[in-house]
DNA sequence: AGTGTATATATGTTTTTCCGTATATTCAAG
DNA sequence: CTTGAATATACGGAAAAACATATATACACT
């Protein structure tokens, strides 16, 4: 991946919340990061399908829902960039993983991944 | 410094290049940026502008010229990202780089700095 | 087949960012 | 105190990004 491609996918709220919160809990869907980050289905959905297209994350279909995760064939650059900010910033997460946890029910996920 | 402010700071290919080279090149003026990334003087003052208010960089004058150089208070975050980018991608410069030192006389740095 | 839930995409608009050009500022040298 | 070099900023326009809303798709359940 390009630094750019990286920078630019990352220069947006709605997604460096989205990549910190997944690096953060290893897979979540839609709906929780609607809840997480408390912004519309169409925004959340949007900005993931750019983070997608950059290669970023992947997803992974599980009956109705569609859960994202971190590339797992990120570069180690790339990679280290996304873990030093969260881990340093967890203050900038907080509010988000907070709401993450206060959901109810969470949909369940069955086959984790293949890998 | 805010992770958002981080990210958008380097999410142009002038700023991300200008950024990078400083890292490599410890110290450069503007003028210098000029014949690296080959872009007029006004869209490099500009982006160094941004950077500079982001808090990215800091300049220092010296006669004429203003010279810029990577922000010496950067959380460690942010200074891992930038050196992890620039190390794992040295293609991404190495044409700006071959610019700079193609350059006949470069202006000469006398108190580097009062670090 | 028909309904409800989760997610994606299309469309038109607004907002933000970037740029070229022109102009201002600051310093060095005569 | 003028001239020239290096840099910064102001301004209007162009391009890109983000948005809200509406609609489409895909699946689960009956």
């Amino acid at each position: 991946m390009n630094p750019i491609t990286f920078y630019k996918a990352l220069s947006d709220e709605t997604r460096l919340q989205s990549i910190l919160l997944l690096c953060h809990q290893q897979e979540l869907c839609v709906c929780e990061l609607m809840v997480a980050l408390d912004l519309s289905q169409p925004k959340i959905s949007r900005h993931l399908a750019q983070l997608k297209q950059a290669g970023l994350v992947t997803d992974r279909r599980q009956g109705q829902w569609i859960f994202y995760r971190l590339n797992s064939q990120l570069k180690d650059w790339a990679l280290t960039g996304i873990n030093q900010t969260l881990s340093q910033n967890t203050d900038y997460v907080a509010q988000s993983l907070s709401r993450l946890n206060g959901m109810g029910s969470r949909p369940s996920r069955n086959q984790a991944c293949c890998a």
